[in-house]
DNA sequence: ATATTTTGTTCAGAGTAACGAACGCAATAT
DNA sequence: ATATTGCGTTCGTTACTCTGAACAAAATAT
């Protein structure tokens, strides 16, 4: 499991068959960057670069930066609530739900 | 609608109550930079940075960046509940935010 | 009114993001 | 064998990020 943001990068990368340059063209940088990028210590992309390599190695730039994995499909505060409750212990996760079910009762 | 990252950043800083300070101490930021973000043009500020700032503003990057990507990785539960959730009223996921946030308090 | 405190604005400088161009080093072609 | 092509690596340079400290303006206290 990759920890890095370079061997992040890297792995999504290898796993897409893309080449430095390949990687570069599409997300508008270049190889030499790129490679900084997933050799170098430690790199310090701009928010920019990094959301266009993320956004073509198929993952959210939190998941380049942190540890874990994203959503983002409604409105960035939802999203954002969503990583917070994932973080969450399952006893409470669960407590959520059951309140979330008493809520919504009757809609599934 | 605020629409440019700056404009963004000032919108959701204010309606936080923060002082640029406030929010420069949370994101370990200065506040000369978190004004630059906000007035100056164009910003293009490093993923480490705006994470933090994002963050603190309880938002995603891709929202500041105004790039909505749409891909994420949940467990099949962990979806579910989310989908309930986006069904839900403002004032109802308001409340879970509230005390998701008295629970997880100290965190971050 | 006028001190005092709080908040916002400006600026010079250190450090570095990001690039192009050149280089090494395989593998494949001729 | 030796060109050729594809990919990764290194490096010098330019432009910009990000900061601390000083300055300005607004808000609050006396």
């Amino acid at each position: 499991m990759p920890t890095t943001l370079g061997s992040k990068i890297k792995k999504l990368r290898d796993e897409k068959g893309y080449t430095l340059e390949k990687l570069a063209d599409l997300a508008e940088s270049s190889k030499s960057y790129i490679w900084e990028l997933e050799n170098k210590s430690p790199p310090r992309p701009s928010a920019e670069k990094l959301s266009k390599i993320a956004e073509h190695l198929g993952v959210t730039i939190e998941y380049l930066l942190n540890a874990d994995s994203g959503v983002t499909r409604e409105t960035a505060e939802d999203a954002h609530f969503y990583r917070k409750y994932q973080t969450m212990d399952v006893k409470t996760k669960d407590m959520l739900k059951a309140m979330v079910n008493k809520w919504t009762e009757g809609n599934d």
